[in-house]
DNA sequence: GATGAATGAGTTTTCATTCAT
DNA sequence: CATGAATGAAAACTCATTCAT
């Protein structure tokens, strides 16, 4: 509140300024010069704000996938059914709002296996967990509400662990999937499954 | 010192001297230099059978793949249920024998997204199908002696999806998961839906 | 360490401090090393100021006939005749003075017989017309005084063509040639015929 | 004669098999794998009969000047003046006939600045000495049919020069020189003065 | 004599990171 | 706080040459 702007708010700066470049690059061929220029800082500067290369694309997936879940909160409430609502959620793996999200997420997963740390795999975790506990929620309120069994529960980490194939076998093969198409035919049959029939 | 050993031995025997190395160490701290001393050959020899440092790990993945799918053939061969034969197949992810793959494989997944190459894709892809036409044909057979419901044939590709999803989640996620029981669970679930009720 | 002086005089200062290297081996001889340590900077310094190694060449090069060019200037203006003003021309040949310069030129002919890329051809075209046109000048000079046939003007090709055959058989060749002598003599006999006899 | 071909033979058909190669690119771009399987042999049988590639060149550009002179001997025989004699030998510098030779030549000579040994500076000193006493010879023929002037032998030398000054020129230069035109106007040039007036 | 697999010294070049200003 | 010039460690990779067969 002194002069200017927070070290976080430039943290932010800085990482969305890049968020074109690692986009459009993997993160080994982005070198702190083009960041710096990119982001038309000093390149010492940018060790103000970030511990290295690979720190950046974490701010940079952990803004995104805020920014993110805040377009999926507002999606969920309107969503009218438990599926409707849990669809939403995976719109991430093939929605074009969600594709630089995507790209940059790739990047990530890249780095996590390359060079798993601490910090990155807490985070990785973290993220696993909120996800499932709001999806957790979505479905305690279908249970609830009698719009799906009880059982639909357990089935969720399922469905995550289902979408994070999805997604490494779309980045690693060549094989074309409409992700689409296939993401919703799961759900379809999931929910065939966990509705109550009577 | 060799003379009568084919090209494509050689190139097996390097990649597996090394095998120990790529299973302990990431493929990025591993010099070509240290490889060379653990091969117990030149620097330069290693480029007359590998392009770079990265096909190395590709040749241990497809022959460590290999010397994998022979045990599983054998394994699947004497199971008697079309359940044990999947289960045979999903031990990949979590039994000792294959503790080695798993470690390489992972590198492998690492290099395929830093920077995917034609090969490299379609090396995957290949497996993928390769492994989908195999599990295919036990499902046919297994609806052929009428023990599961021919829509289980569907459902393949998702196992394996789920299967990359489980293996790259532990892989980057600080989660204690027991993959065993994980994956024996699942299918069990898998054949419950799948088997002919009456 | 440095602030304030400029990229251009930076690069001009790491040449020059390389002179007597280039002078006393051949650049083939010399490593990126060698040349940080002489000019008592880091290795990667060296690339902040030049591409390569040949790009040291050529600015030693230019840097080199530059100062030459300022104590040819000032011979010209000081000598009498046309003839004298020729011969301080082809001093470059053979005087102590042009020494380093000649030793230098000799890598930098090797290296444009060995790659010849177009930053180098335009430079030694560049020089060849600039020499040239100051030649011409002092000629043309000459016939205004009426001290030289018109004619004159038309041989100047022809003498830089001779110095620099003169200079590379130099080079190659075992053959002890005193080219000072040579290259007076062949001015002389020049001037002998251009010179208008009444 | 015992078996089959003498070394010597074998160095020639080595060499010849790959004037091609040194034709179409610079000896720093070959390497003596390219060399050996071009030339059909083994890597380790090329140093049977050459000391290094530098020498491979070396063997070329005699071959060659060897085979040129042949058909010099041939032309001068059966030129009639003086002058046309001296002209066919300066064709080497621009007819299509020698057009192999010159760019190996070039490279023999970016070879014998970058790394002048005595074979090679020796080789160059008797080539000039030979080519010299040859034009001695037949300017000596000229005088004596009282074609030309006695004092044209002085003047061979600086022909020479000036044919190695264009060489070179034309090598490292954008400049477009229709060498045939220049060596043209300065033969006739030199005749000019050369043929006794009457 | 012929071979070509094996070699490893040696060099260029890159680039994340530091730190004096 | 910001900078960007300076750094130098580090690594990949090449290729002429050797030598056992």
């Amino acid at each position: 509140m002194a002069c200017c702007v927070s070290k976080t708010q430039k943290r932010t700066d800085i990482a969305l300024a890049c968020k074109e470049l690692f986009v459009k690059h993997h993160h080994s061929d982005i070198t702190m010069s083009q960041i710096a220029l990119t982001a038309g800082i000093g390149k010492g500067t940018i060790y103000e704000y970030f511990a290295n290369k690979e720190d950046i694309v974490f701010e940079l997936v952990a803004i995104l996938m805020a920014e993110s879940n805040v377009r999926k909160q507002e999606k969920v409430k309107n969503a009218t059914s438990t599926k409707e609502k849990i669809k939403v959620f995976f719109e991430f793996f093939y929605d074009e709002e969600s594709s630089d999200l995507r790209s940059i997420y790739k990047e990530f997963m890249s780095i996590s296996l390359l060079n798993p740390n601490q910090k990155i795999m807490d985070f990785q975790t973290n993220c696993h967990h909120n996800y499932k506990q709001w999806v957790m929620q979505i479905m305690q309120e279908g249970v609830d509400k009698g719009e799906v069994i009880p059982q639909s529960l357990h089935l969720i980490q399922g469905m995550f662990t289902f979408g994070t194939g999805i997604f490494i076998t779309n980045a690693i093969t060549t094989t074309v999937i409409d992700i689409e198409q296939e993401v919703n035919n799961f759900i379809d049959a999931i929910f065939a499954l966990l509705t109550k029939q009577n």
